[in-house]
DNA sequence: CCCCAACTCCTTTTT
DNA sequence: GGAGTTGGGG
């Protein structure tokens, strides 16, 4: 081993490692805690001031535009601002970007092009969707648009389809949509998101002189969250890295919790063969977390079988165990975690380390609720992004319209915002001679307002429009881009609009425009900053203020506070019933990761919650405890019950009687007892829970099995409240199917039924 | 062209 | 339950 700088003393013996061996491949395996973004960035600074490489010869890529600007300080202060221009550190889709405009027009495209967001994506399908005369019913355009990112994300083209994918949408018409999105995209001068990569990727491999400039100028290649890859990501990167082979994955694959949206574990599993006599780096020395959540996590996370397999240990002092409380109901959950909280606040906790993970957005609504009438502050994490309002889109398509004649989508979100007058006939005009024509929208309208196509109210209000547009382009190259802003808001009326509107939403509209503009005011030209709209979106509300942090586990990755609670640990709520419908041990198996990762996020105290019943979707459920709270090791935590009665009354609850929630329905006038989800799984499949702990729970399962209605049998007449009379037809467990007198066939939970 | 009622969906989310 | 979308009717 070369003897380590002094620099460097303050990493452990495996972070030197995957330091100091800046030649060939190195595989990083870093788990949660475990200090590899410092890994990372020494590396980085490492290889720079080795003069190995200049800044500009290092390719480092990120997931998010928050860890490429985390690492971009972190690698700044190492080397005292000597990395200032890493101009090729960043995401993925940012760096697709940056080589796409330099390369454009080799895929038909100009170097000013558009890239469009989900919501354009969207509308751009339907269109597609609707002139292809696809029932929109049966075929949603949404499914369409989640195929093509499948697609895009496994860095196939149109051509490269298989059967089976072309199979998939409108009895085959899927590949032809495909085409047909591709080829319009190319006409209106615009990329979605995933192009960005797979043209790059086209490119790469149809150009092997583009692609060598590129193996040429990276000598060294960094990848954070490997286990996130997806197929085009990690061939676009295999092809770069192939030549010089000076590539470090950092990654973990018991963090990979997005194969939903297309990550491959198999990348960084697979690491070794694709870059033979890598490297591999184990770190596993956790600088987080008490021993004690760091067992509880590592127990739970050994009940997958997919993994490479890592010990994560840690030297800092015991703590406390990890909780588990019971309580009765959502609402007693969020009553629980508010006085917890409090305790904290007065012992002094800062608010900012406390935050509850949910898995589902929708559970955060009812720790909002008591949140506020306990008058303690939060944040929401997540939800509607600053430029997602319609206002802000509004804005920006009136300054893509500007920037990108070619830019129909933009054109027509504006065309008539605010209201002139122009509707539905006049886009249809403009449209047939766009068409025919082969023309921008924009300029199609502009030929409109020459001709008597249009009545004259409307070919008047048109020329006006343009007339702007032709003034605001002028405009454009002499002032700033927030100057330009100002100038479009208030020709354009939207100002006006926005004064006239007395509705209570429209003076927070009006102020986000203005925050849009002071946005702007950082960018020099107009297309910088439609690009770092596009792609950044940036989010993070400055936390300066003392607040709880309320986000999905999801959200929370990378992230440690000092108090974490996780509510809602029922089976169908976490795991998600969804994922325990569909994708079978994969899928469960992620939600477990997801589970480890959101109790590892905690350095002091990790607080687990399950509720007996829940209002989901308006309905009353009720549910067991979630499989994961039975994986957790008995001796790393402390149960406890707030249900009345203790901890007896809950096992006896889960044990003993045939309907443990009879006196639900009791107290509960309200007519949807309802098993919940996790019920609904529980007793389909009797999932097995370990023998060791809670003895209750295992028979639990079993005990419930449906137990369906016995004075009910085929050809009974029966009574519904909804439906009226009805002949018995089928039954199967609890279901029935009735053949009403008035209402038809349904199929209806037999105890809403009455025998008539 | 606008407004209201009915209908449908309902993990996770970055870029 | 509730938000968002759509389609029909005024």
């Amino acid at each position: 081993m070369q003897n380590v700088p002094e620099w460097l003393a303050r990493l452990n013996q495996p972070q030197c490692d995957a330091v100091m061996t800046t030649e060939g491949p190195v595989l990083m395996l870093a788990g949660a805690g475990t200090g590899k973004t410092s890994a990372l960035t020494h590396r980085l600074a490492h290889i720079v001031r080795e003069r190995r490489a200049w800044p500009s010869e290092i390719l480092c890529v990120t997931f998010t535009n928050k860890a490429a600007r985390e690492m971009r300080e972190r690698v700044g202060k190492l080397s005292g601002g000597a990395l200032e221009g890493m101009p090729w550190l960043g995401t993925f889709h940012s760096i697709g970007a940056k080589m796409l405009r330099r390369h454009a027009e080799l895929v038909n495209l100009k170097s000013n092009y558009t890239i469009i967001d989900t919501d354009d994506q969207l509308r751009l399908l339907k269109t597609l969707v609707r002139e292809n005369e696809i029932d929109e019913k049966r075929w949603p355009p949404r499914q369409l648009a989640g195929l093509l990112d499948n697609w895009k994300n496994r860095g196939l083209n149109p051509d490269d389809l298989t059967a089976v994918d072309k199979e998939s949408y409108a009895n085959g018409k899927g590949q032809e949509m495909y085409r047909l999105y591709q080829a319009r995209l190319i006409s209106l001068n615009a990329c979605d998101f995933g192009d960005l990569l797979l043209h790059m990727l086209n490119i790469f491999r149809k150009h092997r002189d583009v692609l060598e400039q590129y193996q040429q100028r990276f000598k060294y290649v960094l990848v954070d969250e490997y286990q996130d890859t997806n197929a085009v990501q990690y061939l676009w990167l295999r092809l770069i890295a192939q030549k010089r082979k000076n590539i470090c994955v950092v990654g973990d694959d018991d963090q990979s919790i997005y194969s939903w949206r297309g990550a491959e574990v198999a990348n960084i599993l697979r690491f070794e063969k694709d870059f033979p006599g890598a490297k591999v780096v184990k770190l596993e020395q956790n600088y987080r977390s008490t021993p004690q959540i760091l067992a509880a996590a590592s127990g739970l996370i050994q009940s997958n079988s997919q993994r490479l397999g890592k010990t994560l240990w840690t030297d800092l002092p015991a703590g406390d165990k990890v909780r588990i409380v019971g309580v009765w109901d959502g609402p007693e959950e969020a009553r629980r975690v508010g006085e917890d909280i409090e305790r904290l606040e007065s012992e002094g906790a800062p608010l900012e380390q406390v935050a509850i993970l949910v898995r589902a957005q929708y559970q955060t609504r009812e720790f909002e609720d008591r949140f506020i009438q306990i008058g303690l502050s939060y944040r929401i994490v997540g939800g509607f992004r600053f430029y997602e309002r319609s206002e802000i889109r509004d804005a920006m398509a009136y300054l893509r319209v500007i920037a990108q004649p070619a830019d129909d989508l933009a054109f027509e979100r504006i065309y008539n915002q605010p209201k002139r007058g122009l509707g539905a006939k006049t886009l249809e005009k403009m449209y047939q001679h766009a068409r025919r024509q082969r023309l921008p929208l924009a300029a199609a309208a502009l030929d409109l307002a020459d001709t008597d196509e249009l009545p004259a109210r409307a070919r008047n209000t048109t020329a006006d429009l343009m007339r702007l547009f032709v003034q605001w382009r002028e405009m454009a190259e002499a002032v700033t881009p927030s100057d330009l802003l100002r100038a479009v808001l208030e020709d354009s009326g939207y100002d006006a609009m926005l004064k006239a509107d007395r509705s209570p939403e429209a003076a927070g509209r009006a102020e986000n425009l203005v925050e849009l503009q002071r946005a702007m005011e950082d960018y020099e030209t107009l297309g910088d900053f439609l690009e770092h709209v596009a792609l950044v979106m940036d989010n993070d509300a400055a936390s300066d203020e003392e607040k709880v942090t309320i986000m999905t586990m999801h959200a929370a990755k990378g992230l440690e506070f000092d108090n974490v609670f996780l509510p809602g640990w029922e089976e169908g709520v976490f795991p998600s019933q969804r994922s325990l419908d569909e994708g079978g041990l994969a899928s469960l198996e992620e939600e477990r990761r997801l589970a480890y990762v959101a109790i590892t996020r905690a350095r002091r105290r990790c607080t687990i919650l399950h509720a007996a019943n829940r209002r989901i979707y308006g309905q009353w459920t009720s549910s067991i405890p979630s499989r994961f709270v039975e994986e957790l090791p008995e001796e790393f935590i402390a149960s406890e019950t707030t249900m009345t009665g203790g901890r007896s009354l809950w096992q006896a609850n889960w044990s003993e009687s045939e309907d443990p929630f009879a006196h639900v329905s009791q107290s509960r006038p309200d007519r949807s007892q309802q098993r919940g989800p996790g019920w609904q799984r529980a007793l389909a499949t009797g999932y097995e829970t370990k023998q060791t702990r809670v003895k209750e729970n295992s028979r639990s399962a079993a005990s419930f099995a449906a137990n369906p209605r016995v004075d009910i049998a085929l050809g009974d007449r029966v009574f519904h409240e909804k439906f009226g009379y009805g002949e018995v037809i089928s039954q199967e467990g609890n279901k029935l199917e009735i053949e009403f007198e008035k209402a038809g066939t349904k199929r209806v939970i037999d105890s809403f039924v009455t025998l008539a």
